[in-house]
DNA sequence: ACCTGAACACCGTTCAAGT
DNA sequence: ACCTGAACACCGTTCAAGT
């Protein structure tokens, strides 16, 4: 596509740039759309291109979504630990949502990216607030993050998201956050 | 492969034959082994020809996915109702850390099959029992299933199985008892 | 180092034809 | 109805070559 180019003619790119159309891609075509191909196609570059910024499709799905942790938003630092933690897997659970065909891609993998690390040393720091610390801590972390992950993929899930009068959505809602506070409670008690 | 065939000759294929051959690769090669045309190679036809008895890979695999929930143990009749559940989710959870693999399939869809639908009525009756009925009962089933998966999910996590000495997965399994308490005890409470 | 060009080894699915 | 044969429109990734 756009200007053809002969070996040995760079075309501009960078990581960032790959990076960014491949969210534009997702957000505008969902997950499946996001190809080696279609991406590159997208950039005006051949498919083998991408490798030069890119290790591979797994890594850079795992750079599109720790992405999307950007949006999450943390909790202002002072008031309740257990509202605090609340707050900040209620903004994970409605960032996810915010673009639910992402989010069956996020179960099966880990999170290791900086975004994912960095908003678990906020969690680790809300939980020993609370007294939470050591594997304590850690396994707790663990139980709210699957919990998050796993209601979003619920109500995101395919076939779903399409007939979701708002009232549903409220109730689901209303359900994640019950759950949760039934983990909170668990966690702050046990 | 076995014995070529000419048009018009019969494999004697059937959609149990289907299935069973299907089930038997991802437990042999794991789930990114199971292809149409793997299948259809292991079977001694043409990938076409498995569309005589499935609509596509996508009934496939939900087939495939349905047929793990047979195993799951259903607790006798009788007996406390919030013990009965968290047995029932706990041998559930049991039976995806069997296929750690085909885990990360499940949280994309949904479990209409025959099983997923016996086990859910299962549910609603133990439900049922404890006084929890209506949207409540609906409510709580979907908070259990979800937190369910999810840590089998969590537990099966790519790079995680391999490497995990018995007190690990130990201590994992803890957790999950744990956390499903604590939603059974707000269930219960709520 | 970054790209083109070409290829390899795959996919799921469809369509036409045979019996 | 159930299969072969052949094809279509894709994939991710690698290797060699150009500048």
């Amino acid at each position: 596509m756009t200007i053809p180019r002969t070996p040995g003619q760079r075309a501009g790119l960078s990581r960032q740039a790959v990076l960014t159309a491949a969210r534009q891609l997702v957000a505008d075509e969902g997950v499946d759309a996001l190809t080696m191909r279609s991406l590159a196609d997208r950039l005006g570059v051949h498919p083998n291109a991408l490798y030069s910024h890119v290790a591979g499709k797994a890594e850079l799905e795992e750079a599109v979504l720790d992405g999307l942790l950007a949006d999450v938003r943390v909790p202002a630092g002072g008031g309740d630990w257990r509202t605090a933690v609340h707050a900040l897997m209620r903004s994970t659970y409605d960032v996810l949502l915010a673009h639910p065909d992402v989010v069956p891609l996020y179960l099966g993998r880990g999170s290791r990216g900086e975004n994912a690390q960095r908003l678990g040393a906020v969690m680790l720091e809300l939980l020993g607030r609370g007294g939470v610390t050591g594997p304590s801590a850690v396994e707790a972390q663990s139980v709210l993050i699957v919990f998050t992950i796993g209601f979003a993929a619920f109500a995101a899930r395919p076939g779903f998201e399409h007939q979701q009068p708002d009232a549903r959505r409220a109730r689901l809602d209303g359900n994640f956050d019950r759950g949760l506070a039934w983990l909170i409670d668990g966690i702050a008690g046990g």
